[in-house]
DNA sequence: TCTCTTACTGCAAATGAGTCGCAATTGCAG
DNA sequence: CTGCAATTGCGACTCATTTGCAGTAAGAGA
């Protein structure tokens, strides 16, 4: 319960409300492992309040957004859709499989060295990076080299 | 004249055809330092061929990616629009500053060390990477300062 | 140089993620 | 319990990018 209390006051503090819908989105986001896109949030969420609208998703997701609950981001070159994940799962990017789809997540702390880097050198401030990789996993990598026999 | 004919027979090593838009839109790109979408493309080559058409901004945008004679990429959180440049630039990433909109070319060999380390541990093969960077620049992060003292 | 095939272009209409205006609803402070 | 501002649902809208199609034009072969 200290997970709602938490939200509300933090909306409370941001001049915002605490609705169903807004428990409802970022309790989806916290709790799932997967990626989601603004749609796949909808259908999880209109399970549960079938009256839900898709706008009010995006709503949601900007306001969560803004209080730095939720991080949006891009994975893979076809940047057409945005993803949404949960804040609590901490730092690190993502590489997107061209053959299966496979999203793994990757852990460097070499994007925050070079934000400092550029920060000492230029006296720039960074407030966000977005960093995504695209190739073949192993797996579909050996699978390529199989057919190319 | 080695670049027509470079590209000439790039296009057709790929069963491609070497048209005038297509020659017009490479060089546009190959002779900016600008950044540039594909509306900005248009914008350019139209004023040397009025009856071009944007979807054929687009197609042939996505032929010279295609054939890795460009680069698409992403600027700033707000991935909204594609952004065009020659690969003749050479590996690079971009800050956008948030103040004054400018985009500053960021040099760095830890993208590719990222790489090189998530490759040698997984066996996964990278053929793209997706880096952009967003926030204040020197003088806009000055200016904020006084706003606010 | 001419011809024929088919890649390419221009156009207009479609797509689709995300946004907006507005009337009805609902948190929540007092 | 009341009042009002924040929020929702809804449908219409935006706008970058894509697509279908009929006409055009590269460029290989004769």
């Amino acid at each position: 319960m200290e997970k709602n209390n938490s939200l509300a006051s933090q909306l409370k503090a941001a001049g915002r409300r605490m609705t169903p819908q807004r428990k409802l989105i970022l309790s989806i986001l916290d709790e799932t492992g997967d990626h989601l896109d603004a749609e796949e949030v909808y259908r999880r969420a209109k399970k549960q309040n079938s009256k839900l609208n898709i706008a009010t998703v995006y709503r949601t997701l900007g306001v969560l957004k803004e209080m730095e609950l939720i991080e949006q981001r891009y994975f893979a070159r076809d940047h057409g859709v945005e993803y949404y994940e949960s804040v609590s799962k901490g730092e690190h990017y993502h590489f997107t499989c061209l053959g299966c789809r496979k999203i793994i997540e990757v852990e460097t702390p070499k994007i925050i060295q070079v934000q400092k880097e550029f920060s000492a050198l230029t006296g720039a401030k960074f407030t966000h990076a977005c960093v995504c990789f695209e190739g073949y996993c192993a797996s579909c990598v050996n699978e390529e080299e199989n057919l190319t026999l």
